[in-house]
DNA sequence: ATTTAATAGATTATCTACTATTTACTGGGT
DNA sequence: ACCCAGTAAATAGTAGATAATCTATTAAAT
């Protein structure tokens, strides 16, 4: 993921580390953080450590109680599919913002990432190019709040795929909604491309639909 | 040794203050926000003052600069713009949610809400219920993270409301909109009631759209 | 005179160490 | 079992110091 160690503050280097733990399930659902251990294992202060969870908790993935410390927010279903929903409404957004700007390069882009999806050999690499072709989908929107706030739900989102892809071992499979997107988008059709990217993410929500209590 | 009848933490008391004065316009757009200083004014160490700067970074209202502080974000239009497009989409997906649960209660609120919009005596008046209106048209969908983005969402309306409306006078009008959206819901015409949510945000963005620089 | 370099002052980011308050835990006593 | 005190642990915050870095100004060099 964030392969520069050179993230200017002890902060940012705190919340990297311990956003990537969340998402990729070391630290579950539940979990206290107590500072003084943080603080410990960072080599800092308390007061970084606390930056760090005001950070987290905005993104979502702890939450803290008054004088009773934070933890790691849980993703039951109901989460998850909340998440999924604000999702497909914003990405539709951007979607519609960006389509009339989009070059041959990008649909290349896209089709790379698409290629790199299928040929994802683990639950991690999939995550990666998935996330990378949605990404692309919402890039020439031009709206940079909407764009950061999209990147939230994409790790909420991630979350919950390592959190049941690891429990029930993961198939690779080939996107197939991917494939009529980028092809819409070729053919120019924006509004199916848009129909198509709404159903998409509503796929992804149904899929695991069963597991995530974690 | 502090009475803190309102918030239980110095971090709370703070955010909540300095996000009164920028969304009023207090502190404008671009003003550095000195941790010192704040510090000072709230008889606090500088502690508190950089957790709440990290929460109201989290917000949108400020943006910090490593090693440079953090300063009042500015409002030019299209921040504006992008802003009120999200709340469009988002409203729209927690109205989806909502009116299927309504019961003649809340269409009873969403008229005494309306009526003070149209009975307000000044800009402050008139944004809050305003506000009002838009959170009972929400308050069903049973979405808690969607619900506090919205928060989010109107403070920087809200924020807007305040520096144009200040600059250029504030005459009463009473929301036409508002009464149509009641209707449509009294009759269970979801969808319809849906399209003129849609068209009455699109229509708030259009009003002010020359002045915005702040 | 204009650009560059050095310098001084201000401000942030951080640490260390200490205090107070609250929550959680534990061991009786009835 | 249940309630209650006493204790331990964790958070929330204070105070003051330090290193790094940004800003602005001043001095030097072309």
């Amino acid at each position: 993921m964030d392969m520069h160690l050179s993230s200017s503050t002890v902060v940012d280097r705190i919340v990297g580390v311990l956003r990537m733990r969340i998402v990729q399930g070391e630290l579950a659902g539940g979990t206290a953080l107590r500072q003084a251990v943080i603080a410990q294992e960072f080599q800092s202060s308390h007061v970084p450590v606390r930056e760090a969870f005001r950070q987290l908790e905005a993104q979502g993935l702890v939450a803290a109680l008054p004088r009773r410390g934070v933890r790691v927010t849980l993703l039951d279903c109901t989460v998850v599919k909340e998440n999924m929903e604000m999702r497909a409404a914003l990405e539709l957004l951007a979607l519609r913002h960006s389509a009339p700007r989009f070059t041959p390069a990008h649909i290349e882009r896209l089709a790379l990432a698409h290629q790199a999806c299928s040929q994802a050999a683990s639950l991690n690499e999939w995550d990666t190019a998935n996330n990378q072709f949605h990404n692309i989908l919402s890039s020439e929107c031009g709206m940079p709040r909407l764009l950061a706030l999209l990147k939230q739900l994409q790790l909420t989102n991630s979350r919950y795929l390592f959190s049941t892809g690891m429990q029930r071992g993961w198939q690779p499979r080939s996107d197939h909604d991917h494939r009529l997107i980028i092809d819409a988008l070729k053919g120019g059709k924006t509004e199916r491309a848009l129909q198509l990217l709404s159903m998409h993410i509503g796929t992804m929500e149904r899929v695991g639909f069963a597991a995530a209590k974690q």
